[in-house]
DNA sequence: TTGCTCCTCACGTCACGTGAGGTGGC
DNA sequence: TTGCTCCTCACGTCACGTGAGGTGGC
């Protein structure tokens, strides 16, 4: 699964709605078990314009290409992309053409995420240094209050 | 320096504001260049409790325990405490006392902290061989819609 | 009638960033 | 008078969590 394709659902834009390709309409319970996230993960992600839903009523019915996008949205999130980058790099997909732009941002994107996550990982490095060194002293001064006695003298 | 001591600039309840402890007193500009925040988090950290500074008229005033407390937020935030924690664990300090208890609060929550930060950085391996595997399919893909005729039909 | 699943507000979280609008002393 | 530094609100950010209060169909 690459960072490029939300997946299309053929162009169908037929009225009745449990037709929809197919019967694999589901609703919000099912598709956030299926995901691994909330409700509300899906309709914040609906408000913020990086799914879209059909509606029975008022229930939300989640299409074939919502669950593409979702997955998508899951991946960048996983690699740290923001949600609005991920929904900009989504918006610029169109299935007739050859999305060169769309994969030339989505590169600039992940070669500018890819070194901050870089950045990242030598900062929690340092800090799980720091903080190994800093237990370390502190067992130690935990030894000599415990047995004040026998404490080292080192300042 | 360990995560334990706020440091005291003695217990000098001088009401001459300019005689405390020798007249290492500074406003926030100064304290902000000299620790590298900024002006919003100095005040920030006081709103929070983390600082108490002194004021001359409307002025904050930054004494020695200022700096020391200072220090220790800035090392507890390298570390990834959340304020809440560092402030609970400065909270603890007894300059009286053997500070077994707060000692024994910040081993605590520094094995904790440490078991967080090592699954960060495995979550960052991840994404970081994620993104990497992603960036070469799609240079891949742009590859191979710049010279069509060329391009490798591997599905 | 009870349970389950769905819905829409709307405030809370975390650590500040970012103006707006104003004051004080050289 | 101009500049610099300081001040206090108070809303914005990011990705949701967490109730409150209510509806619909088995």
């Amino acid at each position: 699964m690459i960072l490029v394709s939300p997946g299309e659902a053929a162009a169908n834009t037929n009225n009745d709605i449990s037709a929809e390709a197919g019967e694999d309409l589901v609703r919000i319970g099912e598709m956030a078990k299926k995901y691994g996230v909330t409700l509300r993960t899906l309709r914040f992600y609906e408000d913020k314009g990086l799914l879209n839903p059909q509606r029975d009523g008022s229930t939300r019915l989640y299409t074939r290409r919502d669950k593409a996008r979702l997955k998508l949205i899951l991946l960048g999130r996983k690699v740290g992309f923001s949600l609005r980058d991920v929904k900009q790099m989504m918006d610029l997909y169109d299935p007739s053409g050859s999305n060169t732009k769309q994969l030339r941002l989505a590169l600039d994107k992940s070669e500018k995420q890819l070194a901050r996550l870089q950045k990242q990982r030598a900062l929690i490095d340092d800090a799980i240094n720091e903080l190994s060194g800093s237990m370390t002293a502190v067992r130690q001064m935990l030894t000599e209050r415990a047995a004040p006695s026998q404490a080292s003298v080192a300042g």
